[in-house]
DNA sequence: GCCAACGTTGGC
DNA sequence: GCCAACGTTGGC
């Protein structure tokens, strides 16, 4: 089961803080624009570290980006049990997020990239919490990376679950021109494909599909 | 540890 | 196809 293509890049956003709080523009931990983030600070200081934190029971929320042409919705929902690992991403800060930020039970929503138009198309669910991503070691794969140690393994992956399209799809467009979403990691750090989304946001984005494109 | 060169994503 | 915005690599 193909995926999202390895990515390779982006980070260093400034996403604002908790789930909880307003997306409002205030991007509290982040780093200031004239100052490199230190490359040595640990993801969980840094500001990503919001979508590494959780109150007991709470439900995060994700994007996940795909190629329609790798790896559709529909594909998602046509695979067996509807589920499928999400393996192949190969950049560290979207690593992480499979690794140790999502957690079973949270939603996703589903991103076609490169699509026409590019846009949310769905949801799903995590169903296996992060582990290792096998195709990292496995040398007929497109995405082998041999520096990878089945014993110390380098790249994970989680298992999500089709659960149901949006009312209709929210193109990059739209979402760029609501102010709601205008710290949306998705906008503010265009290529990471694995990314954190505020509970605000969540909704936000389900209410614009939920009424005709403006 | 700095930084230039290079590679990639993905919108346009 | 272009290129901005990144991340990674490696020389020094």
């Amino acid at each position: 089961m193909p995926k999202s293509r390895p990515t390779a890049s982006k980070s260093s956003p400034k996403a604002s803080s908790k789930p909880s709080s307003k997306p409002a523009a205030k991007p509290s931990a982040t780093v200031s624009p004239k100052k490199k983030a230190p490359k040595s600070m640990p993801y969980e200081q840094g500001a990503w570290a919001f979508a590494f934190t959780r109150e007991p029971g709470e439900r995060r929320y994700w994007l996940i980006k795909s190629e329609p042409d790798v790896f559709s919705f529909d594909d998602l929902r046509a695979a067996p049990k509807r589920t499928t690992s999400w393996d192949s991403v190969r950049n560290s800060s979207a690593r992480n997020f499979l690794r140790d930020g999502m957690k079973q039970g949270d939603l996703c929503f589903y991103y076609h990239s490169n699509a026409d138009p590019s846009a949310i198309v769905g949801i799903c669910e995590v169903v296996k919490e992060g582990y290792p991503d096998p195709t990292a070691w496995d040398p007929a794969h497109d995405y082998f990376d041999p520096k990878s140690d089945p014993d110390m393994p380098t790249w994970f992956m989680v298992d999500v679950k089709h659960v149901e399209p949006l009312a209709r799809a929210v193109s990059l467009t739209e979402i760029k021109a609501e102010p709601a979403l205008a710290n949306m990691a998705l906008v503010r750090t265009g290529r990471l494909s694995v990314v954190p989304i505020l509970a605000d946001e969540w909704q936000t984005v389900l209410e614009m599909a939920a009424r005709p494109p403006r």
